[in-house]
DNA sequence: GGCGTATATAAGCGCAAGGTTATAAATCGA
DNA sequence: TCGATTTATAACCTTGCGCTTATATACGCC
């Protein structure tokens, strides 16, 4: 799976968003989704882990879960030479609103 | 299905870096994707309609699709918080780099 | 009107994704 | 050491996606 793909799913991007605050560990990510099972979530886990947008560190029995810094960089690379178009349209808008 | 799932396709991503360039018809993207039957590419070519990431307008029995300018700016926006992640991490190695 | 072209939809199929329950593996604590 | 806790994996099921072939629909042209 690749990133495009990890970042498709809303529970990962819940998992993202929770994990951009701070770390937390797998236990405490499974709390915060009260309507998953442990299991479901330790799947997603593992994909964000091998598509590279998290990284586990051990901590006793606990895994701690931590945003890794490249990993959505890579979705920004990619939409970056798109990113004129809405800047271009933007751009024409606002000149047509001064024009009035 | 949203945005992310209709960008996470590489067959869509594809077709969108092909209207990237110039708008085209349904037949054009059809014989760019020469591993693909039409309906397929009709079909891909529906979901990005649906997801507001291209445009269609007729042109006799043609019909000429382009790439919406505010579609993937969804992306963007979602993207854009977290973007401070891989700055802060690029500044805080080139901090390092210089300190050495 | 009738035929060829261009595009979309329908129906069916295989496969992978995401969910569940059950269980394994590792660590902590009494 | 042994039971409880924490996390990951296994096995299975269902659903939805993307592909195909076949067909409908719409338009252009003679």
């Amino acid at each position: 799976m690749d990133v495009f793909e990890a970042v498709a799913e809303p529970t990962r991007r819940h998992l993202i968003s929770l994990l951009a605050e701070r770390e937390r560990t797998a236990g405490e990510l499974v709390d915060s989704l009260p309507s998953l099972t442990q299991p479901a979530v330790s799947r997603h886990l593992r994909v964000l882990r091998e598509t590279g947008l998290v990284e586990v560190r051990p901590d006793g029995q606990r895994r701690i879960y931590a945003l890794k810094p490249d990993g959505l960089q890579r979705i920004d690379d990619w939409i970056t030479p798109y990113r004129r178009f809405w800047r271009d349209h933007l751009d024409a808008l606002q000149q047509h609103l001064e024009d009035e």
